[in-house]
RNA sequence: GGGCGAUUAGCUCAGUUGGUUAGAGCGUAUGAUUGACGUUCAUAAGGUCAGUGGUUCGACUCCACUAUCGCCCACCA
């Protein structure tokens, strides 16, 4: 016999070493099923899984393992992103505290680089050990890593590509330069922190100018105020003078532009281009100078003269100083809360500087679509306008519409060494330029590669499909990027991948430009569905964050603890697309209290089929079905049905909670219940029991392998079983409603014995003598016995005596006669009123619709004659109802 | 400033396209527990579904407005 608790630490790990050893998580390429693929987000590879992760896997789990036992061939491919910055990041930081070492980039490129890998390849091996933990049954053999070769051929490729359709291209613009990690950012990695500093208003010749950043302000030689602004209408675009500033006397010219707040300040600003993203826009509409003024360590230039060299911040006080002792600062607001700029990825504070950088066109219309030339950004809007790609939820479609509105060029180039390097090389002679864009590099000498390295998100926006690529073919650089696809067996096979599952705090950067990349790339889109989970947060409703262990939970810990299939289940119950959702330990412990249930139950279902000696499959004998039997396999056909269609249509909270209360409410408290004593019926127990595991399995993989193994003549593994279809055909729905209505009346009897308004043991041999027509439902009789044994009735009963008592409460039912004070009769009654009360309105909306001219003249014919048909039913339902209440009366 | 969402039991949350008496888990109260159960079982208490108006035979569900909370984007020189 097995254990009486389930401990899930004793039988999880060696079920996972099963599962992987026979091979079930390879998919097929050759199998003639329909695909189902997932590409798995995948985890930056520098460090620790969290609960994000965790959510991730445990309902990509859910679709795939249900779909594979639906019959697809389902693959779910892992890996691992190289997260260039924040990997690098991790690796300095590293250095610097664990080896003292003032600058890592001192030792060179190459040797930084290799220090990185190290630091990945160890991570990663962590990471695929926790992925395991959590039971994700995903195709080891196809792991990818966004570094690999042939994902590093098709970076160049799709580079090249994009080079020569003009869509990627090299210009000096401002951007979100990072001092402290030396590198530039993109827009949406850039955070904003509130934070007081002094808002000082000076003196410029003329006008009064506001700044919090003086330090930026010693090339300032334009004043910018809105055109339509009374207070300065005197001046004219263009108009210069003359204005004392910090070092000296400078010519200003003035600019009028929209962009200017009236409302703020004193509604004129002088400008700063080279270090300001809206002054750099002002600056390229009227094509006005722009100078630097701080380097890229943040520090100031000779342009600031006796301030040259000094750090900006130490600077700032001083220019202060020196402007007040000129007489040229007019106040100070020393209150003044404004928004700083931060790297999300390494928290330095950004300064916008002007490089010289690689972009891509998202309004070039230079992508054929469909016959027309498109933009990459009407092509990502197209895709979902399409229905091509859904998102789910669907209001996230707006949410993405709303941001490719606001798209600009995306930046692609990094100042970082950890990375896909840029695949161009240049060649400097002594009277030209030579500049080389392709997959590899160029012959002949003197050829140097472009420093930079490519943003993240440009290698992971290829991930659905350079997964696929197959990594021997990539080697062979005579094959064109479109061949090389063709070629490559796994892509053909499962591309489009079906489901993209992650959360949707990752929508703009990932969703978008995968789909923006994918579809260009390979005229493809790169999954049918987006699923949005929702982030997991604490108690509190706080985000988890790392720093603070007492508010954040460790997936593991709680692995360790409870089971992966509790945290699993804790995970997905409750939890819909698009929402958060708080998560604490209680919540976990109960789902292991269902994990532990499900094991007794099954551990008791066991103990009867050994008893019984069952130790093969047992056929269903139709004809010797109890009513209660009918009912348990209504009940599971019901929520097979229905839990197949919640999963096929990613209703995950949903199909968990109706396995949770299938198997707890129904299976347990009353079936199970109902089969102590001589009562049980082997074969529906071993059906329920058999069914339940199967259906449950996507969910709570673990317990669930573990008690297959003990049921009797299964001997392939559950995760490799076939979902199960509606059971087996019962009698039909008669005998279900009719227990039902004994459930009903049980709970009824049990609610009054509660309140003490019944004696039972008065009551029952009062109204014993009441019936002669027991024999019609003699039938029931042995259920009848449970039953009355449930409902308590029997406590001081015994023998023939309890069995007559509870026969007789069947037969009351049946023939419909008022039990007064056992059945609560009224309540019945008014309910069975309102009933009818609802639905006469119902019917008169429905003929109201249906004796509509314009109704019947424009709907389509199969809509009026659904419409009849509800109304049919509708009064067929009303009149067996008006039988009822008669009955009752 | 622009956009999106939330508001349902003491707590955490479900509620698929409008339709029986609005549900679950936890918590609380009372009772039970000699065929499985880290306990479990039974029963109960607890909700004007944020507010106001509208559409409908019928609204937690659809629409408008209001209030509170949250998120995203833009941005303040």
């Amino acid at each position: 016999m097995i254990d009486p608790a389930y401990n899930a630490k004793d039988h999880e790990d060696g079920i996972y070493k099963q599962w992987e050893d026979s091979g079930v998580f390879k998919a097929n390429v050759d199998s003639q099923k329909p695909s189902f693929t997932i590409a798995m987000p995948p985890p930056n590879a520098t460090g620790v899984l969290h609960l994000g992760h965790a959510v991730m896997l445990a309902i990509e789990d859910i679709l795939i393992r249900h779909r594979r036992m639906k019959g697809y061939e389902a693959l779910w491919v892992p890996g691992t992103d190289h997260a260039a910055i924040a990997t690098e990041n991790v690796v300095i930081n590293n250095l610097k505290k664990n080896e003292g070492m003032k600058d890592p980039r001192s030792m060179g490129r190459e040797a930084l680089v290799k220090r990185i890998a190290e630091y990945v390849a160890e991570s990663q091996g962590t990471i695929r050990g926790q992925v395991r933990k959590i039971g994700a049954s995903c195709d080891w053999s196809r792991e990818r890593y966004t570094m690999d070769p042939a994902l590093n051929r098709c970076v160049n490729e799709v580079f090249k590509k994009m080079y020569d359709d003009g869509l990627i291209y090299r210009g000096h613009r401002i951007v979100n330069w990072d001092p402290n990690l030396q590198t530039n950012v993109s827009d949406d990695e850039v955070d904003y922190k509130e934070e007081k500093s002094p808002f000082y208003t000076f003196q410029y010749g003329p006008f009064q100018i506001a700044t919090s950043r003086p330090e930026t302000k010693f090339g300032d030689k334009y004043v910018v105020m809105h055109p339509d602004d009374e207070r300065y209408k005197d001046y004219k675009h263009g108009d210069t003078f003359k204005a004392e500033w910090i070092n000296g006397e400078v010519k200003a010219t003035v600019i009028k532009d929209k962009a200017i707040d009236m409302e703020f300040g004193t509604g004129v600003m002088t400008i700063t281009p080279w270090h300001d993203m809206t002054d750099f826009e002002i600056a390229e509409r009227h094509k006005l100078d722009k100078e630097q003024i701080i380097d890229l360590n943040g520090k100031l230039l000779d342009i600031a003269d006796e301030f040259a060299g000094m750090p900006i911040h130490e600077a700032r006080e001083l220019i202060v100083q020196k402007l007040d002792r000129k007489g040229l600062l007019v106040k100070t607001d020393a209150e003044y809360v404004h928004k700083v700029a931060i790297n999300s990825r390494g928290k330095g504070v950004i300064e916008p500087q002007i490089r010289e950088q690689w972009f891509i066109d998202v309004n070039a219309k230079s992508v054929p679509w469909k016959g027309v030339q498109m933009s990459l950004k009407e092509i990502m809007q197209h895709v979902i306008r399409d229905k091509a790609i859904s998102i789910i939820p669907e209001r996230f479609e707006k949410t993405y519409f709303h941001w490719i509105d606001n798209l600009k060029d995306w930046c692609i180039s990094r100042q970082i060494w950890w990375g896909h390097r840029i695949p161009v090389w240049y060649k400097t002679d002594a009277n030209e330029n030579e500049m080389h864009v392709g997959t590899q590099a160029p012959d002949g000498d003197g050829w140097e590669q472009d420093p930079d390295t490519l943003d993240t998100w440009f290698s992971s926006a290829l991930w659905t499909w350079s997964t696929l690529v197959d990594p021997a073919l990539a080697e062979d650089h005579s094959l064109s990027l479109q061949d090389l696809l063709q070629k490559s067996p796994d892509f053909v096979k499962f591309h489009p991948t079906q489901v993209m599952e992650t959360g949707y705090d990752i929508l703009f950067f990932w969703i978008a430009r995968m789909i923006l990349m994918t579809t260009y790339v390979t005229g493809q889109v790169p999954f049918e569905t987006v699923y949005l989970h929702g982030l997991i947060r604490t108690r509190e409703g706080k985000k988890m964050s790392k720093s603070d262990p007492a508010t954040c939970i460790n997936p593991l810990d709680m692995i360790e603890k409870y089971g992966a299939d509790a945290l699993r289940m804790s995970m997905v119950i409750g939890n819909s697309p698009g929402n958060d959702m708080r998560l604490y330990e209680e919540k976990i412990k109960g789902y292991r209290n269902f994990t532990n249930k499900l094991w007794n139950a099954s551990r008791f279902v066991l103990g009867i089929l050994e008893e019984k000696g069952v130790t093969e499959e047992p056929a269903i004998k139709m004809d010797h079905l109890s009513p209660f039997d009918e009912w348990i396999l209504t009940k599971l056909n019901r929520t097979i049905t229905s839990v197949d269609d919640h999963l096929m249509n990613f209703r995950i909270s949903q199909a968990g909670e109706e396995l949770y209360s299938f198997m707890w409410d129904d299976f347990c408290d009353w079936y199970l219940e109902l089969s102590k004593g001589d009562n049980q019926n082997p074969t529906v127990l071993y059906h329920v029991l058999k069914n339940l595991l199967i259906l449950l399995h996507p969910i709570i993989p673990f317990v669930t392998e573990t008690l297959w193994s003990h049921l009797p003549a299964t001997d392939d593994m559950l995760i490799a079983h076939e979902y199960p279809a509606v059971v087996a055909e019962n009698k039909g729905e008669q005998g279900f409603e009719q227990t039902e209505l004994l459930i009903r009346l049980v709970t009824s009897i049990r609610r009054l014995r509660a309140e003490n308004k019944v004696e039972p043991a008065k009551k029952v041999s009062a109204t014993l003598h009441a019936h002669d027509q027991l024999e019609l439902i003699t039938p029931l009789k042995e259920d009848v016995i449970r039953l009355a044994r449930l409902s308590e009735l029997t406590l001081e009963e015994k023998g023939e005596k309890i069995a007559n008592a509870a026969t007789d409460v069947i037969g009351t039912i049946e023939l419909f006669l008022p039990l007064e004070g056992l059945v609560d009769m009224e309540q019945e009654k008014k309910r069975l009123t309102k009933e009818v009360a609802n639905l006469k309105q119902y019917i008169s909306g429905l003929q109201k619709k249906l004796d509509n001219a314009s109704f019947v003249q424009n709907a389509p014919p199969a809509v009026i004659e659904g419409e009849q048909a509800k109304l049919q039913e509708a009064r067929a339902k009303m009149e067996k109802i008006k039988e009822q209440i008669d009955g009752i009366i």
